[in-house]
DNA sequence: ACCCACCCCTGGGCGC
DNA sequence: TGCGCCCAGGGGTGGG
């Protein structure tokens, strides 16, 4: 799914298009959508109804929206979330799974996920950090996140730095297409064991994570296809930017050599051959 | 306190 | 056309 940027976007739209809102219906199309909210689906829509959206929060790839009475809507996309700010005679999506209507009869919140690894739910008390989001660490967009815990964290590891960067609960908001995004402007290839960064080096991955996070959102966010869009359901730029991922076999635009794909952690990963060499003991 | 393999889903694209 | 793979930007869980 979306990555941080991507996320961002729906937060903005969530911001513009829910806040101030006061919920009139709800509708479960899909228990699984729900499935983290434990009391079920009818708890769900008791909670919601008759509470106003106070704020719209995002930390990493969650989003919550705070509510009147304290507790919080929270929501992750997955792999396939959207969630759209519709009018409510707008047809319904093969794979709407829940839908919240408001008081002012205005455009409806949908949260639409095809594969449905994504999902609401609303945490009692959690208007402040949600339970559920507080394991997240701040992104690095966040004012509040911490450069050189995160460089002593880093290399406090005994893992691969791609999958350091992978771990939400260590630097949050990178996934599969920035943390490779990432590493080939680091020139560093994935395997890299985090032990064996160097404090320059690791602030300046760091760097690099912070630049192309900010320089995607500015594009809007990558949209390969129709499933990553903000809550108008428009696309965003960045796509066009990436350098390595995706491009396997293509020329890397600093050397020109073929960009490759190597499986790792059961996804693909792309950089290059001769910029960022694969380490003599890769983890 | 780590780290990692596995699992959860649907649908598009590809080779046979 | 149809079938069976493989693949997809996510995270949680449980075992080592």
């Amino acid at each position: 799914m979306p990555e941080l940027p991507e996320v961002e976007v729906v937060r903005r739209g969530l911001e513009r298009g829910v806040v101030g809102r006061t919920v009139a219906r709800v509708e479960v199309g899909h228990p699984r959508a729900v499935r983290r909210h434990v009391a079920g689906g009818e708890d769900f829509r008791a909670l919601l109804e008759g509470r106003t959206v106070t704020a719209a929060v995002r930390r990493g790839k969650y989003l919550w929206l705070p509510l009147d009475s304290g507790d919080a809507l929270t929501g992750h996309l997955g792999m396939s979330g959207q969630l759209l700010v519709q009018p409510a005679d707008q047809p319904d999506q093969v794979h709407l799974r829940v839908r919240i209507g408001f008081t002012d009869g205005g455009r409806e919140l949908r949260f639409v996920d095809q594969r449905t690894f994504g999902g609401l739910a609303v945490v009692a008390g959690g208007a402040e950090l949600p339970s559920t989001v507080a394991h997240i660490a701040r992104d690095p967009l966040d004012p509040l996140f911490d450069d050189a815990r995160f460089v002593a964290r880093l290399r406090a590891r005994h893992t691969g730095v791609k999958r350091a960067l992978l771990d939400q609960t260590l630097v949050s908001g990178i996934g599969n297409i920035y943390a490779d995004e990432a590493l080939w402007r680091a020139r560093l290839h994935g395997g890299r064991p985090t032990e064996l960064v160097t404090r320059r080096v690791a602030g300046e991955l760091l760097g690099h994570v912070r630049a192309v996070l900010g320089e995607a959102l500015e594009q809007g966010g990558t949209s390969f296809d129709a499933l990553y869009v903000s809550t108008d359901g428009v696309g965003g730029l960045f796509e066009r930017s990436l350098n390595a991922y995706g491009r396997e076999g293509e020329p890397c635009p600093r050397c020109g050599s073929a960009i490759r794909r190597e499986v790792f952690m059961n996804r693909s990963s792309f950089s290059c051959p001769r910029c960022q060499p694969r380490p003599r003991s890769p983890r």
